[in-house]
DNA sequence: TAGAGTTGACAACGTTCGTAGTCAATTGAG
DNA sequence: CTCAATTGACTACGAACGTTGTCAACTCTA
């Protein structure tokens, strides 16, 4: 069989693999997540998680790729949280406004670190600025459900644009500390956004 | 008298000074309004400025010095733009919302290098987020102006910080080609924003 | 013309990084 | 017990960076 070399410390050797490569993505997503992304070298990544640099090359193969796997990670974990939210909400505007900005929030808010790797890491890391999308693609579902498809294509496309900013920089400044508001008005706020973007266009 | 110790290839040594500073400021301004902020290094800056790193140490103490001297200059200018537009507008809140936005349009559109500075180095540069407030204080006066008074401060701080992120996002994405939109199309959208930005107080 | 101010090319120091390699110690399989 | 798989501590290399220093060459003043 493939894998399960041989059995080591009760765990057989694909299983201890694995367990250090979710020790890295858990050690990076640390770092990512608090202070800046230059902070998130390779040698810091292993001295935290206590292991050698050898192991961080037996999971990825550059600092990158480790970098590029700690985002997706958390980009589909919010993706499934709002795919999940619109399923089990009610079926008008609002209430899937409500649900999945609440979502969202839980989610930023239950672990800031990542929120800020969604938020904040990507135009500070190169390795994900690359993607160019950042942090559009999974608020694209959200927003282009909510906007009227019979406005002109430009009009969509610059209030998806401008909703996603608002709502970014909502959460950013919330993350910062710069906004002294309760969660639940935050919350309020960005579902009062949602709704509004789609009055823009009158 | 301090300054001009001595006369050298017809200008004094302050105008010399004063032009390398200068230089090594234009430099910079190309460097980090074209491509990622890892890209303005001491060398990189000296070697497109045809300049020794003696010189660079002559203007300015570190790196961050530079940078934040170059983004200052630009901040300064978005300021000077604004303040001048609305002194120029018409009293009521459309005329101030459009001539303030066409003037930042025209800025961050005739010199890209200039918006990339302002809204994209930032979060890219340690030098410029340790500022904190970051591209907020230019848009500050224009946003206060336009908000109703008599709301809630949190709301007002809220609605402020969407409108800031939303118009970020739609100069960044424009700027980044993202947005294919034509330039009055931006201008008029934008001043939508702005001005729907108080109704969202009902 | 002699000497001081000024310039430019370049080397050097120490640090950090990404990445790869060495080697002794530990651990389970036969 | 023996040996190979596996681990961990450590070193090594080349590159880039910020920063400082060296030194010959140029240009003006006296």
């Amino acid at each position: 069989m493939a894998g399960a070399a041989r059995t080591w410390a009760g765990t057989t050797l694909t299983d201890r693999k694995a367990a250090r490569r979710r020790l890295l993505l858990d050690t990076a997503l640390d770092l990512l997540g608090t202070g800046s992304g230059a902070a998130v070298s390779v040698r810091a990544v292993c001295r935290q998680a206590k292991l050698t640099e050898r192991y961080f090359y037996e999971s990825f193969a550059d600092r990158d790729e480790l970098i590029l796997a700690v985002y997706e990670e958390v980009v589909d974990e919010a993706h499934r949280a709002l795919v999940d939210a619109v399923r089990s909400s009610g079926p008008d505007a609002r209430s899937r406004a409500e649900s999945s900005v609440s979502a969202f929030v839980k989610l930023i808010l239950d672990d800031p670190r990542k929120g800020r790797v969604l938020l904040l890491a990507p135009p500070t890391e190169p390795a994900l600025s690359r993607l160019g999308v950042q942090r559009l693609p999974m608020f694209a579902a959200l927003v282009r459900e909510q906007l009227a498809d019979k406005v002109d294509e430009g009009d969509r496309e610059m209030t998806a644009t401008a909703l996603v900013g608002a709502l970014a920089n909502l959460f950013s400044a919330y993350l910062g500390g710069t906004l002294r508001v309760s969660r639940d008005r935050l919350t309020a706020h960005c579902v009062r956004l949602v709704l509004g973007a789609n009055a823009l266009h009158s």
